[in-house]
DNA sequence: ATAGATCGTTGATCTGGATCAACTCGACGT
DNA sequence: ACGTCGAGTTGATCCAGATCAACGATCTAT
């Protein structure tokens, strides 16, 4: 079977009519934890655009114009330096915001990159910041989602640095596992990977070769399985254990309860 | 002259008599950027709370209760694994709100500790939430704050994952010696210091003796020199190339234009 | 003053992960 | 069918920073 018939893989989305369809609506800002404001939100959009793999969306420096919101496929954000040197920050993954920071930032601090084939939701920046204004209840949830980037960034900084590399290549692929099955895309144990070990290594502060060794230890250990762009956990209960994350982390809101707190609802 | 008697370091404040008069309002989420909430925000004041050198203040898994503005001394957040890892994920400064996750966290996901004695302005968290809710312009100050720790944390993990000993020890020193001026708490090059080399080594990803090691590379090179608990930077222009900064990131707003974008204006 | 603690420093040695280099395997284009 | 190019793998070697250990300096408590 060719991969991109996989339900895991991107696909060709058709974009919903309207946002009140939206597939990612309830992990959007102005759809999530019981509100909706699909109708207001749909005159602010601005079109739905498709985005090749390893397009940039956004450069640092710039000023960003839009917002968005993504319904398919995987972007990451990084910064560089002058040097070449890269350190990606984290992924967006259908449902993430793109460019929360255009809210307050004149200028974008990091850049983000397709890391597949993409189906953004795109909205004007200014009219989205408006929108926002008009709407306490969504700028209360993107607040939000601000902390939870925090909380997520927290525990990447931890990872860099006093995690060893089995350590932080272990809870790389848990968390990825996590957030997907938040979305219903995982096929029991297995799900898209469409990660090179250029992005892990520059993720998690090693080199990809290095990455590969990693890799094959877990393999070797049978923790887990890499076809194609296809990752299967074959032993959650050692995967866990070699991360140090709690028992319940993949169980259905394990992660959230871990991560941001025992209750998902407002404090 | 005894180091305590030092401008640098952390005297007795006064507090002020009400909200309109402290010394840290324009720093503080309802008197930044032209706004002025300072009546409103005394009604919900608590008191004013002495907090001695290595308390905590926050622990990770706990409801907050409080949510402060730090008036003085220095505290940081960090993480903690079982084994006794340690990250130290950030600092506070004079100015900083503490515990700005308990407007939207049940729980708070890392822990803080004061670093040296504080002196803290303690609001009710829950009256907190309901002011700032009140007030979109507080509000959107919150957000606000959140994007820039953000971006704060970002380059940290660019320290953490791409960066080498020696430019991360120098980004450090650097970073603290704007924050510090920001606040008018620099004296010419030589500012207060109450780092043990166990702090810097759990922020930076190192150990204490290796810390030692990079500041004996700077201080033979003649970058910087260090006295009890107060550094001096010597050779700004080295130290700059060094930690890979811009020559104007420690000119009057050089620090905020670099890494929050050109204009310190809302975006 | 004295005895512990706590921290920083320095040297010796070790090691996790980096670097360098060769090779394999597909995917693609022609 | 064939060459090419990008990506992963594997082995050999290297090195930045960790670890271990000894020693001093400062501070505190008694």
């Amino acid at each position: 079977m060719p991969l991109s018939s996989s339900h895991l893989t991107v696909a060709s989305p058709k974009p919903a009519a309207s946002c009140a369809d939206c597939a990612v609506k309830p992990l959007a800002l102005y759809g999530a934890r019981g509100i909706d404001f699909s109708a207001e939100i749909s005159k602010v959009r601005r079109e739905c655009r498709r985005v090749a793999a390893r397009r940039m969306i956004l450069r640092a420096g710039e000023a960003p114009q839009d917002v968005y919101t993504v319904l398919e496929g995987w972007a990451y954000r990084f910064l560089l330096l002058p040097d070449g040197r890269r350190q990606i920050l984290g992924y967006y993954l259908p449902g993430n915001i793109i460019s929360l920071e255009a809210l307050h930032m004149a200028r974008m601090h990091m850049s983000v990159q397709a890391l597949t084939d993409m189906m953004l939701c795109v909205f004007d920046a200014e009219r989205f910041k408006a929108f926002v204004k008009d709407h306490p209840a969504v700028a209360a949830e993107a607040e939000r989602a601000c902390i939870q980037r925090t909380i997520l960034t927290d525990n990447r900084l931890m990872d860099l640095g006093r995690r060893t590399a089995l350590e932080k290549v272990a809870r790389l692929v848990l968390d990825t596992y996590a957030r997907l099955a938040h979305r219903g895309r995982v096929d029991g144990q297995t799900f898209s990977w469409p990660l090179r070990h250029e992005h892990i290594a520059d993720t998690l502060g090693l080199t990809p070769v290095h990455v590969s060794r990693t890799f094959r230890a877990l393999r070797q250990q049978g923790l887990l399985e890499i076809h194609g762009q296809e990752v299967t956990i074959l032993d959650a209960a050692a995967m866990l254990l070699t991360a140090g994350l709690p028992d319940d982390y993949l169980s259905a809101d394990g992660r959230h309860r871990h991560l941001f707190g025992k209750s998902i609802e407002p404090a």
